[in-house]
DNA sequence: TATCTGTTCTACTTGTTATAGAACAAATTC
DNA sequence: GAATTTGTTCTATAACAAGTAGAACAGATA
């Protein structure tokens, strides 16, 4: 699986990583039960610190959706397991309200930002 | 024009009171030329510092909401002179696409995250 | 026993957030 | 003209976050 990161950007480099691995599980591009690879070899392939791809994995393992062994290492768990619940929803829908309150400001109406998150959706 | 921050999150204050004013627009809670307070007197209401307001009113004019005038203050500049332009767009689908990763990989499909949108849209 | 895994610890640098107070320039009001 | 109100700019400080670095630890496995 790719990933890409910009050491440029503003959005912390833990942040991107965990998301792109979000974006990887949307896109079935990580299968359950897949391995990632380990903290110091995912570093050296990004070209940056161990101990920030070790905070991008505890992020996704608090968000349940990987798994960690001793020895095997990291891996993704199965989506029975972090299946969204209300407290889920309410966060998400939080994060969302913020851009879709500056489409609907810039002019776009409810018809035109729909379309516009299904076009998202269907970029997985 | 009812602003809520919380002091306790760790989206930082200036940020909260930016999406707030943004949300006011959407809302249209806030009016085309309508005045918005003085940065100290504002600080003094919320309970903050004058430059994270002060911070907060430079953001929102370098995104083309509000305007200011010297003496006369802080405005709301008029929709057409904010209108979503390509650049805007792209921006805003880079920040769903983390969000709606995430309902994706938590089992919903594209016809349950449409209507939730649709919710939190029509919640303005 | 040796090795590989994530984990934990200290340490340091850099940048951000938030506060505080003072002073400035422009525009308005008296 | 003088005083006032506006945002702006400056210095300063404290607290925190992000990122890096190196070392050591504990558990699992070969």
């Amino acid at each position: 699986m790719l990933i890409t990161l910009d050491l440029e950007s503003d959005i912390p480099i833990y942040q991107q990583l965990r998301d792109e691995i979000v974006r990887g599980l949307a896109a079935k591009k990580l299968a359950p039960e897949e391995g990632l690879p380990p903290v110091r070899a995912l570093a050296q392939d990004l070209g940056i610190n161990m101990h920030t791809v070790n905070k991008a994995y505890n992020i996704l393992r608090a968000e349940g959706f990987i798994g960690v062994h001793k020895r095997r290492g990291v891996f993704v768990r199965r989506p029975e397991e972090y299946r969204a619940e209300a407290a889920h929803l309410d966060e998400l829908k939080e994060r969302l309200r913020p851009i879709l309150a500056e489409l609907l400001c810039r002019g776009l109406s409810a018809e035109e930002i729909l379309p516009l998150c299904r076009v998202v959706i269907e970029e997985f």
